[in-house]
DNA sequence: GACAAAATTGAAATCGATTTCTAAAACATT
DNA sequence: AATGTTTTAGAAATCGATTTCAATTTTGTC
């Protein structure tokens, strides 16, 4: 049978001091004199004792815990960012709960990341990082906007590379447009001048960045796109790997395709290896994120890598410095870096 | 600036009833009239009330909370457990603090699982749930058996694939013995008499099951093995890939390896073909745990697949379901299956 | 209509820490 | 020695919910 933790009560009879005398003891909030002090530590010890982080959370009104809500952890991508700022929080005293939205494999997107944020304030979290958010064009999302900014009234949130229209909160993003456009201006100095943009759905923020990056670019450059070298999708390999086959039946071929995310470029690399396509000899593939997959796969993957401990940190810092809030600045804008590697050939 | 959350007493007040008929209400745990209850309930709703689950979790003394500590979140094998887990916890009302205990990655390893222990029974979690445990040869190991031991005392402890001398929790397994048996008689049934086996850590327990379910087997079917075919190491693609170059440098060679994950598979897959060897053509290699990976390198690595799902679950069940946890069961064993894609053929 | 049984409700205690308030003790100053 | 100042430490209030207890009201039965 489970015992009973001890309580500062145990500890203070135990010690013959009052139960102020050893919370004392323990926040060194205040004087204790040496004596006192050695009697409570020493039956602290003797009993293992730990305070009760339920009890201290209800008086002191804070949680040290940070909620984060992410599309997929399987996702390397969101794996890596949530390594990064556990490591961070780890050594500022905070626990993570971590929220699994699954955006991927439901299909109303909203509706489970509304379940989480209710319960992260129900468990009054000391801030809330969210993950992959979208513009709100439809109903529901809009709907969903307007339970952020409720939330927003009692816990801080920061946005990861997303935005929502009409909720203003700290956000920190990472370049994905120029990221894009490092992509794509590699690939033109190789000599493409036909290039398609595999993955990704309509309506989230960092898609449709990247998709207006991408046509912003193909336009400046004079470059062509066919209509059927843009395919959205979704954010897995499955999705990679039907999207090139699709482009493939196309008649007219791109010379390069970029795709929303490693895991789409990796399902692209194996769907046209499977039909004897050569990559990059008949095809070049760009990925996004810079996440391991692109290191085990065959060409290894040119990508777009995020500045990821910066990320993890200054949403962390955004939640935990409460100090400068009321400051000027809303977002913060990190580089990306294209990483060349073995997926691309010239012309 | 924040504002501060509505309690029971708010509602109370503004409904004109106590904040016990509130309480009532909310929790459905007694009989309330029609007609307070309505009231109650619209004050609720037009303030959006939600009940302050610190608050609960004290007077309740359950936190509704499950700490979760693996090695790496990264390793698709964690995420996708992770994953079934958060998506049943989900729906018994729970949440998850996750810990990454960053094993890989810091020497000394039982550090940071000491640390995320007492952080998760201070915060008086509903339940831990371990995940790569290892054998107590070494004194800091047995040190930390002995916390776990004690954390057992108050809150109750599961731990997956995983086993502490001394230790005796609830534990749920995947037959990676049995698993690994499938594998070897798979390619013993292709021909092959000499198999190596790479990466993962001797003292850790499931590399241990598999080395020892490996060395059985390759003597109970008379083949060799040199000393040099068996290469530790960790559990990386990085690992994979070093071990995989050290075999090849070997001057007689195995005709196939066996991994102690899929990262580590396809880092030796890598390596293989970096220098010219052909898989399956020259060599064969089995990968571990059949997550995404053997999907996306080419070609498909051959792998055992958990059964992900019921193992979360169990995990979970052990926790919640307080009920018969007098009974005899302590370790629940589940099946693993070998899944055969391209990276193997006979010899 | 009288009485017993059941339903409803609020006051107060509770969970385990922290913190304010206040009193006593220790110390300093003249 | 008398007074003022600083330290030390306990009693009690507090955080926000739930729950026990007791009182009151409602319902049911003959």
């Amino acid at each position: 049978m489970l015992k009973k933790a001890r309580t500062v009560y145990d500890i203070a009879r135990e010690a013959g001091v009052s139960p102020a005398t050893v919370s004392r003891v323990l926040t060194g909030s205040a004087n204790v004199s040496a004596q006192k002090k050695e009697r409570v530590q020493s039956v602290i010890q003797k009993y293992n004792y730990k305070p009760n982080a339920i009890a201290r959370s209800l008086i002191k009104e804070e949680s040290k815990m940070i909620g984060l809500i992410l599309p997929d952890i399987t996702n390397p991508f969101f794996a890596e960012l949530f390594q990064q700022m556990e490591n961070y929080t780890l050594r500022l005293g905070y626990s993570i709960l971590l929220c699994n939205a699954m955006n991927d494999n439901y299909a109303n997107i909203t509706n489970l990341e509304s379940f989480y944020l209710k319960t992260l304030v129900e468990q009054h979290v000391d801030g809330i990082v969210l993950m992959g958010g979208r513009v709100n064009e439809s109903k529901t999302n809009r709907a969903h906007a307007q339970e952020v900014v409720e939330v927003m009234d009692h816990v801080p949130v920061v946005m990861i590379n997303g935005r929502m229209t009409g909720v203003d909160c700290y956000r920190v993003v990472s370049d994905e447009r120029d990221g894009l456009f490092q992509a794509i201006d590699y690939l033109y100095n190789l000599g493409h001048r036909k290039i398609g943009f595999i993955g990704g759905m309509k309506g989230i923020t960092s898609t449709d960045i990247k998709l207006r990056a991408f046509q912003s670019r193909v336009k400046e450059y004079g470059m062509t796109c066919e209509k059927g070298w843009v395919i959205p999708g979704t954010y897995s390999v499955g999705s990679g790997f039907d999207a090139m086959n699709q482009l493939l039946n196309s008649h007219e071929l791109p010379t390069a395709v970029l795709a929303v995310n490693d895991s789409v470029a990796a399902g692209a690399l194996k769907a046209a290896q499977k039909r004897g396509v050569s990559v990059p000899g008949d095809i070049s593939i760009v990925g996004f994120d810079g996440t391991y997959i692109t290191d085990i796969v065959t060409p290894e993957l040119t990508t777009v890598r995020h500045d990821y401990e910066s990320i993890a940190r200054a949403a962390i810092d955004d939640i935990v410095q409460k100090s400068d809030r009321t400051g000027a600045r809303r977002e913060l804008l990190l580089k990306s870096k294209l990483l060349i590697k073995e997926s691309c050939a010239p012309l």
